[in-house]
DNA sequence: TCCTGTATTGACAATCATTATCAATAAGGC
DNA sequence: GCCTTATTGATAATGATTGTCAATACAGGA
């Protein structure tokens, strides 16, 4: 709908598919950095740019990590949330209907309308308990 | 517990003050400027540290924008979620009993520990809807 | 009340993620 | 292949936040 003059470039496809290749959320920079690690020559704003098209296309997922940073996910396009480990990254999607509900309810209810929410889970997950132990 | 060797300053005085006469969730730049404007002379860096300061001590709620700036709200030192008109920032204080559960159980049957979670619910209010029907 | 140790302040520098700038490059229709 | 212009990327700029550190001023004791 709005790509009538968009062009396609190796720099998109590489941030799609690095993207993909994630296994929870990440940053821009680091995904940069990983970038640059398999040798690509790509520029940071560029994956700025890419991450921010992917996100406004529904191709991506993105929310804030605790400490300010903006993370992204390649996801499915229905909507759903997120727990995520704290440490790691990993996560996991999450059905939350029952609180899509409420929170429509609620909304509703004190007369705002347009409701949308901000609904993540952050933990540290089995995987990270046990390398802390020591 | 912390407070051993806490001093009791205006400048604290007057950011708790300045938190508890805002209406809805406030910046640290927007509260900095706030407190100058009625003449005092604090310096930004304070307003930041009393922020957190009572955000530690549960005598503050703390969000961050959808810009990424980080707002600060006085509330009860229950634990609570918001409902945030999207153009006036009018805040309601929200009960989740049932979703704080949801999120417990959710983390825990995926072997996440110490959850931890953010829910906020963004709309327009009743008021904004009709100044905007304009 | 005055002294004194130290928590706290505040101006400013430093940091960090992100965005803007802009000349150089390259996609894609002709 | 050519030409228009979307896109790139190095770098500067921005904006929020945190660190630094000498100067200040609470608070408890003499």
């Amino acid at each position: 709908m709005t790509d009538s003059k968009r062009r396609n470039t190796w720099q998109k496809d590489a941030v799609r598919h690095a993207l993909g290749e994630a296994t929870g959320f990440v940053g821009a920079q680091q995904l940069h950095l990983v970038l640059r690690n398999h040798g690509s020559t790509i520029g940071l704003a560029t994956v700025y740019r890419a991450l921010a098209d992917l996100a406004a296309n529904g191709d991506a997922d993105s929310l804030q990590s605790q400490d300010g940073e903006v993370l992204y996910r390649a996801c499915t396009n229905s909507h759903h949330h997120h727990l995520i480990c704290r440490s790691c990254g990993l996560t996991k999607e999450i059905e939350a209907e029952r609180v899509e509900a409420w929170a429509d309810e609620v909304a509703e209810a004190q007369g705002f309308s347009n409701p949308t929410h901000t609904i993540d889970i952050f933990g540290t997950c089995s995987a990270c308990q046990s390398r802390n132990i020591a």
